[in-house]
DNA sequence: GCTTGGCACTCAAGCACCAGGAGTGCCAGC
DNA sequence: GCTGGCACTCCTGGTGCTTGAGTGCCAAGC
């Protein structure tokens, strides 16, 4: 009973705070949340949330800042996730459905969760690892000169370019073409990786030069951590709406939003599928963004998370509304990318 | 001679403004660059800048501050551009020299761009309209779906997907593949356009479809805007140095950074090919970013810019060193991409 | 005809001071 | 266990003052 008062409290603290940015007081918690106590009550369970963690007073005589432990209980135990409106239903799916292929489909997402949450949003390109190889194609550009093209079952496309000593014959080309397909094609980046890594022991001497080559080009775009490590960022003017704190929690930011490595590590190690992971100010592995949120979540096929997405906030956010929307994103890109694939 | 040392006044206000960020007074500025002449000249001159509108006071008793007018004669007339250090010359060299493909130098064109100003930089990919058709592939991915593949002069690739009511036989394929490079290869743009409208027509009835469908993807591919509007962002961080005029200057600035249509516009319109243009304050397109100057340099091989690149900043900035860092990557960018093209 | 020192003037910035008010903690009573 | 009352803290905003940087102007000097 008490205890659930308290925790109501915690909750009304929270929301007054993420929607007022103030610190707030006993009195205006009991006005504006209809609590049917008074303030020296509340002021009472306070000052035990105060003392088990969960707030914060910046100074004596002001009003309380939730900590992130008490976001964080907040975010267990107290909030749920606010359903999206029709409407916004509505916006994701025509939004989505219309992208003309991958690449379209992630600058869509950034665009959507960004504008959804008024948040940065991110999202990771699908990993190579979990993808097969659809086709690989050889093309002579100049005599020196052959572009190899690897196409993944995700809609991904690499490209290298490959210089040949020699020449390699039409012939030569064509049935090294044929030999790598029948190796890689079909098969998981890392199988195929593997069997494209025997081929070239199986050829006559004379194209062997040509196929390692080419073979290790290929392997190499497989293993290349930069498909891997692709991300796509927007809503970057958000942070404008900061104001305080700004050389102390934009700066780090924005640095972030251009090493994409740090971005990964921040949106990444999603434990399960479909949930959405939150992570909040010290929680995350970068003392700089000690004052940033994160609400991510996978998505792809149901059974394989392929990537993740999220956006990157003040800890001071709308947990439920960022939730919502990241998770119907992710469930929406999932699908899509599921029907692609079909 | 007056003339002379009204203008060294000028020169004076400008790096000192750059350098300290605050109004500059006449006791300091005499102080700090050797005019051997007293503060109450140099207020003489003062005056008449200003009653010229080459300099501004935010309010009396304050010191004066360039306006946009007196930036645009600084950099017209005073500055020079100051030559890059050895060093920085190498340090160019060699992270350019280390790209392994067309994206690859524009993503170190950004970095490098932004690490030497301090900036935020842009860099335009190089644009189709300029470039030739260097080959066509056609790829058999599903007996429903084509995947074409355009390769360009510059490097770029464009895919895109054809979905075919009838899955064409191998013959039709292979015959339709040399038909299209027959016709585009080696062709600029917009004649490889032409040649392939003129394509299915001199086909039997029934080749005509497919091959239809295969032109309109690929001219459709070819006039796709997306292409010629693509620009790489980097920087941003150093927006953070902004400091005062936050709200005004900075947010519209993030907003600008991920509408690629609007940076174009910014750092576009360069007339000729080697000299560095300046735009300051209120000569860009957008009143929103009157506070921002844009320093921007066309590049490519040496009788056609193919892009432009560049760096936006506060207009209180560094002009000189901006415009010798602007003009050194734009050369060294065009000496590669001309090397790679050979 | 410039240049210069002197001088009066202006005005932002910093500081002390004060009052107001929001908010708290605690306590005694219900 | 809740509540009203009360003393206390301390941020916030306003006022008035001083200070100092900087100016404009003028008369004298080179």
């Amino acid at each position: 009973m008490v205890e659930d008062r308290k925790l109501a409290v915690l909750r009304a603290i929270v929301e007054d705070y993420v929607a007022t940015e103030e610190p707030v007081g006993s009195r205006a918690l009991v006005e504006r949340h209809g609590l049917g106590v008074s303030p020296a009550t509340v002021r009472n369970d306070m000052a035990a949330l105060e003392e088990e963690g969960f707030i914060h007073q910046p100074h004596t005589s002001a009003g309380r800042v939730p900590t992130d432990k008490g976001y964080r209980l907040f975010v267990d135990r107290l909030s749920g996730v606010k359903p999206m409106s029709a409407a916004e239903k509505r916006a994701i799916a025509t939004l989505l459905d219309s992208a003309v292929d991958l690449d379209d489909v992630v600058q869509r997402s950034v665009r959507l969760l960004s504008n959804l949450t008024h948040q940065v949003a991110i999202v990771q390109y699908p990993t190579l690892s979990r993808s097969t190889v659809r086709h690989i194609e050889l093309v002579q550009i100049t005599p020196s000169r052959i572009m190899l093209i690897l196409i993944l079952s995700t809609g991904r496309v690499e490209q290298r370019l490959l210089e040949t000593p020699v020449a390699p014959s039409e012939h030569q080309l064509a049935d090294l073409r044929t030999r790598v397909n029948q190796a890689a094609a079909g098969e998981r980046i890392a199988d195929a990786s593997a069997a494209l890594g025997a081929l070239p022991e199986t050829l006559a001497q004379d194209d062997r030069a040509l196929a390692q080559s080419v073979v290790d080009v290929l392997t190499e775009a497989m293993s290349d951590h930069r498909s891997d490590e692709r991300v796509a960022v927007g809503g970057a003017a958000n942070l404008a709406r900061f104001g305080d704190s700004f050389q102390t929690a934009v700066r780090p930011l924005l640095e972030a939003l251009e090493e994409h490595v740090v971005l990964l590590k921040l949106i990444g190690e999603v434990t399960s599928g479909d949930s959405v992971t939150v992570r909040i100010g010290h929680e995350g592995p970068y003392s700089e963004l000690a004052s940033t949120s994160v609400v991510a979540a996978g998505y792809g096929p149901p059974d394989q998370a392929l990537a993740t997405l999220g956006v990157v906030g003040p800890t001071r956010m709308d947990y439920p509304g960022s939730m919502a929307a990241v998770r119907a994103v992710a469930r929406y890109v999932s699908r899509i990318l599921d029907e692609g694939q079909q």
